[in-house]
DNA sequence: TGAAAGTCTAAACAAATGTTATCGTACAGT
DNA sequence: ACTGTACGATAACATTTGTTTAGACTTTCA
């Protein structure tokens, strides 16, 4: 927060006593889909997967979410509408949890609150916009080949068929990318 | 702006000041790849695509934007990076041109200027997730069946080339598409 | 108003990607 | 340490989607 706006101490603790810290276990859910997300996470420790299900009951993982990530379904959490994203800890992992109280209570006692809330939009919304242009110019290959870019190590922590999931393709294709790149 | 925030018709006189209305043809390129984007666009009446060409050279119609909507590279704007997109009037289309500095004087001057910016982001980003969640859990198919609940009347103002371009797919695979639903 | 360019459909073929099944290995939980 | 489960590679086959080309029709604009 420190980093996006200036902020005192006295604010930072107010804000920060309404908020709860939590230990999710391995391959734990953290948040079902629909229900209305009341709170927003953030990441201290550990590895998120964001997933969502379809009518025939297929998983598609839509995001990955490492450490000093803040992570929930924001959309839904902004219009207060029931989720369609499951969260689910793919390590141990420790967030901070901030109630939508703690959010709202921000932006209005706050100095820079809205500021923050800006930012905050405006950097997921730039994370979305190339995760887009990646999407729609690229190859799965192209993609597959830069997604440590994005998220650092990830194949020594998420197993390959979620990354799969993530580029758009099935884990044997994959199998088969990686075969014909060697 | 009035739907979004509480504004006087001061600060709001103020706001409209520091901009300008502009008209472009039909197929003129309202901006360009490869440099900073500096102004933000409001369409009054027509419509704009937001098109990315790769390195084949291929273009990839990546957004529509219809009358009443914001519209820019707002990604590199916010970055204040050069852009990677080409805008494009798809019929005449009159627009508000907000530079740069209208909105940075909005941010700072306007008694809720930041809530107006952190409520564009967001509303961005709902558009954006919308996509994803589209692009990564439904078929083409089901994804053209849905287009009009985005884009209305797209298929009358748009040619089909570029609904294929903004669904994943070539053309001849949507008129496939269009076929086996008849 | 006529030529040029753009647009959509269609067919044949090619390439990319998905599906299913099998196997060996690694890993987690008891 | 044992055992069931998850994971990843691979192969054979199926399906989807892309590519190229051609033709008919429409739109644009000089």
């Amino acid at each position: 927060m420190k980093q996006m706006i200036a902020i005192s101490e006295d604010e930072l603790n107010d804000f920060l006593s309404q908020s709860v810290s939590k230990t999710f276990k391995r391959n734990e859910t953290i948040s079902q889909p629909n229900v209305v997300p009341n709170e927003i996470f953030f990441i201290i420790k550990g590895l998120i997967r964001v997933m969502i299900t379809d009518n025939e009951g297929n998983e598609h993982t839509v995001h990955f979410a490492l450490e000093n990530q803040f992570i929930s379904d924001y959309s839904n959490f902004m219009q207060k509408q029931p989720s369609f994203y499951t969260l689910q800890a793919l390590e141990e992992t420790q967030v901070v949890v901030l109630p939508r109280s703690a959010i709202e209570w921000g932006y209005k006692n706050l100095q820079e609150g809205e500021k923050m809330g800006r930012l905050i939009a405006e950097y997921y919304f730039i994370y979305q916009d190339n995760r887009i242009k990646n999407t729609f110019s690229r190859t799965p290959k192209q993609r597959y080949d830069t997604i440590t870019d994005v998220f650092p190590n990830i194949h020594n922590r998420a197993p390959q068929h979620m990354i799969a999931s993530y580029l758009g393709i099935t884990p044997v294709h994959l199998s088969r990318l990686k075969k014909s790149s060697r």
